[in-house]
DNA sequence: CACTCGAATTTGAACCTTCAAATCGCTAAG
DNA sequence: CTTAGCGATTTGAAGGTTCAAATTCGAGTG
């Protein structure tokens, strides 16, 4: 990077203020603090503002106000593989709720799963970011107390698991998302409600499963054997589901614990020439893109309201010094496709 | 946004200098040109900087030099839908490259399709960012000509085909890629060569097409028949490949201008109990996880080339004030999936 | 020994904004 | 008529860095 070319004079304080007749501070004040500027005063300043195409020196300001007005972002993903699902959505909600809080996103990250660490020390040091958002936290995630331990404010996608006190976050409630999953199966008139998951021991899919296990014994259609569990891969997820979805048979459904997992059992009814809904029912979890391609009916994450749940959460950090008292749990929503229409 | 709490006294180039018993100017050339400083005193003062973990202010130095350091990409989508699939890979990828180009990438984007424009322009004149990112530059795209007009440094993933004039652009070469597809599928033994593709008159989607009907031609398979078009949607593409798998038949294949494409071509073939690869070969392009996932053959955007290709080429506009002589045509790769293994 | 030259280092200044404190102008109270 | 008080505005200063110009120090030269 180095020296922009048309560099050619930008209007400044001093400009706008010589303009307007008024000083330097009362063109900020202007903007900053308008209450604190005569309306007559604030009118003709506002004009020039606009004749001379003015806006504040991001670098000067945040050099004054000791602030980047910056959350930095951490993308991983060793080239274009292993990329989170969630990542490209709550990045753009992230994106989008930043101007609401008087920030911007700046994103980061190193190639080979290199010393991440100190990229968010290099980070903060040099004051690029006031602050951090996390997602993909998982069990022995060494970013949380290593965050924490150098004072640095940081929210969380998801609860930090390890840390029971940490209450910077905000997560979806799994439970009550797969519990409406099957709510809603119900009201569909589906019959038997299996549950494909991955194996105990993931918090995010213990939970998930829950809901669904509540909800089916809440209608006395509880069944062990309606439940089967596999790896977030592909091929592992198809051989997975057809046991399943024998046991489930035409007219049952299956909730599964993620998109991918859905998209599994889905190609296994077409193996079968089943269609989807008509013979069994599906409802997904994540409400991806390709969910929703493919006609699925999923659990859709509130990916904005956690983008903005999240930045207030830094914001009130950066502005109290303290943390919330409590994380943030959000429900998610039910976005119906022809795989519940029986 | 508000003051960083621990804003305890970072420290600054005046007690680096200190410590080591040379001048605040000295430290600053220890770290910007080296070369003017004397390897003995250069060990002092890194040593000192290390010892009391100094960093320069962003903010600082970005206000002297007159330069953020920082290039903004936009990130559009009405909530998480409508998200270009290549969204995810190219921003992890523009951001991984982005610190051998000595900048950071920052993302903005408005909700409703607002005012877009003026995002840019806001942007720019806080010098939050010296240039910008583009990618999927339609026709009749406003941002081009606008940015050109303002004289703001910008480059383009995707040519901007309505200014042949533009030269800051790397792209994919689609004709290259649909010809490897072809040459791929013919040694792996397939007979008829089929190709799903957009309606005429997307310039992507007619140079995807031809690749495809050079190779064929070069092979003497070339027939007109074996050719559908489709929007790129999926119930429509799942349409459209019925027949044309119905003609491709048991041994043939299909190059698809797109992995949803291609992905729709894999559902009727199952629907239909043939098995991809085995019965008909698949191909699709942009190296989607979700092609991968399914173990689709793919033509693969070089992500990582482009981006790197894409800030190269904004750092010389900003360093000569002139643009590029020439756009970049990148080569993509074919990825082998089981979708094209006999 | 004075003198030039160049490398290494230092000093002065500027980048642009906003905070904190001081000043101005005016009204209302003493 | 003086003065306190208040809102509106101005002035001084600082935030940390790097550019440009000035200075210092030694070595090499006449």
């Amino acid at each position: 990077m180095a020296t922009p070319p048309s560099a050619r004079a930008r209007a400044t304080v001093n400009d706008v203020a010589l303009a307007a007749g008024v000083s330097r501070q009362t063109v900020s004040n202007a903007l900053m603090h308008p209450e604190r500027v005569r309306p007559q005063t604030l009118q003709r300043v506002h004009t020039e503002i606009e004749r001379l195409g003015y806006t504040p020196s991001t670098a000067a300001s945040s050099l004054r106000q000791q602030r980047a007005g910056a959350v930095g972002m951490e993308l991983t993903g060793q080239g274009a593989d292993t990329l989170s699902d969630a990542l490209a959505p709550f990045l753009v909600s992230l994106t989008i709720c930043a101007p609401r809080h008087e920030c911007h996103i700046v994103t980061f990250g190193s190639d080979g799963g290199g010393p991440v660490l100190e990229q968010y020390r290099e980070m903060w040091r040099s004051r690029l970011v006031d602050a951090f958002v996390l997602m993909d936290t998982h069990h022995d995630d060494p970013r949380p107390a290593w965050l924490t331990g150098h004072g640095i404010p940081f929210a969380s996608f998801g609860r930090v698991w390890d840390d029971p006190s940490f209450t910077a976050w905000a997560d979806v409630d799994g439970r009550a998302g797969t519990d409406a999953a099957v709510e809603h199966l119900v009201s569909r008139g589906y019959g038997p409600i299996g549950f494909l998951g991955w194996p105990a021991g993931s918090l995010v899919g213990d939970e998930r499963r829950q809901g669904w296990a509540d909800a089916t014994a809440r209608h006395d259609r509880s069944h062990a054997t309606l439940q089967a569990t596999t790896e977030q891969r592909f091929p592992d997820a198809v051989a997975a589901a057809g046991p399943l979805v024998e046991r489930v048979g035409r007219g049952g459904a299956v909730v599964c614990a993620s998109d991918m997992l859905a998209l599994a059992v889905h190609e296994v009814l077409l193996t079968r020439g089943m269609t989807p809904g008509r013979d069994v029912g599906i409802v997904g979890f994540d409400g991806s893109q390709s969910a929703r391609a493919h006609g699925l009916t999923s659990i859709a994450q509130p990916y904005r309201a956690i983008a903005d749940e999240l930045l207030t959460q830094v914001h009130d950090q950066l502005t109290t010094g303290r943390a919330h008292s409590t994380g943030s749990m959000l429900t998610p929503t039910l976005v119906a496709g022809s795989s519940s229409q029986p």
